[in-house]
DNA sequence: GTCTTTTATGAAACCGTTTTCAATCATTTA
DNA sequence: TAAATGATTGAAAACGGTTTCATAAAAGAC
């Protein structure tokens, strides 16, 4: 009918000679149609320039191509990489990704997963165990497929993909521990609204309290997750409740704030002070010296939260709970604690 | 009609007892409607618990209230930041922000722009000039309104919102020039498909030029923006033309690696070399010593798109040219040249 | 008190696909 | 060769909203 730059189905079909059933067939369903009336309705598209609607496809079939991803901030290294990952991920089945952000606020979090939803996601990812009671209603009355990343559901309730925050936070503590280190210190990062940062604090008062050693409250402080961030904790740490050995940080970004005011006020590391980590992003290994960190497979955990996302998508079954290895990884940022214990 | 957990529009209507168009109008166009009228409707709509199906509403309406966005890639800081202040500000709006990725790949590139167009976002983000004759004719076709970021177009064809990056180049490399530096180096960036490597690399040439002096061919090298990159490339331009007393680094990131491997090496900075950035990301003010560098405003970019976008979807007049300043940030990392120029 | 305007509502068409369901055609079985 | 089976195709009904156009009610003009 239209003679206009945007030819709809029914114009491929007129032009091909086929109905509208055929032609929506020919190019979306490519086992059902004879192979010559195919290729040919597939010439006619591609000859008039037709482009399908995304919105009409959506309605009529219910789903719409396209995931949800609720991020806290997407400018932190290690989400940056997971949201690369998962983008790329979906891109190579046809699908593609609608970010939000909610900055850890609870509410904006439930408020812009709304949003997602009336888009029509197939599917949304999530971040971490942390939400609203209103969020997790949400979902459920919505029954749209979900994956919580990051975090390890144990009570195998949401399917999710994700590392032993607290596990992987106890083994850099028995490093530490092993190394000789008894005072220790926290950079946790933020804890509220963030099972991550309280898994991990978790993890490191397992290990210590398994060899007999309690955890300062004024050894432990939030921190949100800058350099700067961290340069002002470990700061704040010296001044309330100088003595510890050890600083053990909440990611690897709080480490590094940690490590320039080391560097700042000629503090050694790991002579004088042991700083540790959590993340291993690039920075990580290029410093120096190199920290000692917990590798978190920020991109895999993407991809996967991806590939899961998409075989759930088209029927196909995958495991409720996908935990990845979160390996400890030793540098030069820790070492032996110094011989007369004397305030960092 | 329907009782399960999915009211439609028509439900509410129903339910309120008003016309399907009345129900649609009173949710969307809240000026058109008797308030009264209005406000039960939406008391009823919150009562079922409605959610409108943005598939139908993209279809009937002809807008989908989505903003497209085609990154190189967003694990980098300077676009993560970019994206979080876009999604950030899309969503004040209502507007959610679709996410793709290219990897510097002008085919996938053009690949990806195509399927956002498809799932039709009402407008499209795109980084820098340097396009596909198919992405731009892909652009002119669909009649989608899309901004140009990072980069200024000065021809005026496009709207942009951007940095002037030969200039800002030419800036810093002036810096050097009067601290008395004369044999540079440049780690540059992959400069294909890439018209801000480019230009920040032009912006060099300029300045040296005016003072007369000439970029040795060998002292320029291409790398990937990473810090292990941006060794590599040092160590590169150390083995093959060393005697340079200064290197102007693409990025950050890359000068964050010919910083490490100056640290790792026992070289001095500024005293034996001084090295400058381009970004500032938020590494450069906490390094030991701190880097010179051009402040680049990625969120205000990111902000600025998103607003720019949304003020031309409702029909709002902006200019087609916003140039934001890039500022030179002289810290530690660049000095005088060394008195006897030795290989560094 | 009648005649225009303006304002609020409703009926129905439409947005551009997918997806039954039935019909047709070709092929295999008896 | 007729009947049965399977592979292709087409007609038309969704999908769930928005929007045009007409109408009814309310407000203002004379």
């Amino acid at each position: 009918m239209s003679t206009d730059r945007h030819p709809k189905l029914r114009d491929v079909a007129r032009v091909a000679g086929v109905s509208l059933a055929t032609a929506s067939r020919a190019l979306s369903e490519p086992g059902v149609v004879k192979e010559a009336t195919r290729e040919h309705v597939k010439s006619v598209a591609a000859m008039l320039g037709y482009m399908p609607s995304g919105a009409a496809r959506a309605l009529a079939s219910r789903r719409s191509r396209t995931l949800g991803a609720v991020f806290p901030p997407v400018d932190n290294p290690i989400f940056a990489a997971a949201t690369q990952a998962l983008a790329h991920e979906l891109a190579g089945a046809g699908y593609t990704l609608l970010l939000a952000t909610h900055e850890y606020d609870p509410a904006v979090e439930v408020q812009v997963t709304r949003t997602l939803l009336e888009r029509g996601v197939d599917g949304l990812v999530l971040i971490g165990l942390d939400h609203s009671p209103e969020l997790f209603e949400l979902l459920s009355r919505s029954r749209v497929p979900y994956e919580i990343t990051w975090s390890i559901d144990s009570a195998g309730y949401h399917p999710c993909v994700g590392i032993p925050h607290r596990a992987a936070s106890a083994r850099v503590t028995q490093h530490l521990l092993d190394l000789g280190h008894r005072e220790f210190a926290v950079v946790a990062g933020v804890t509220a609204h963030n099972d991550r940062v309280r898994e991990r604090l978790a993890g490191v008062r397992d290990a210590l309290t398994a060899r007999g050693i309690e955890l300062r409250a004024d050894r432990v402080i939030d921190a949100e997750f800058s350099v700067a961030q961290g340069r002002r904790a470990f700061l704040e740490l010296l001044e309330r409740a100088p003595g510890f050995t050890a600083v053990i940080c909440g990611n690897d970004t709080l480490a590094l704030g940690v490590m320039t005011e080391c560097a700042r006020r000629g503090l050694r590391i790991p002579e004088q002070l042991s700083v540790a980590g959590f993340d291993n992003i690039e920075l990580a290994s290029e410093m120096t010296p190199a920290l000692t960190t917990v590798h978190v497979p920020a991109a895999d955990i993407g991809r996967l939260a991806g590939s899961r996302m998409l075989a759930r998508l088209s029927g196909r079954h995958v495991p409720v709970i996908e935990e990845l290895r979160a390996e400890l990884i030793v540098r030069e940022s820790t070492g032996k604690p110094p011989a007369t214990v004397q305030k960092p």
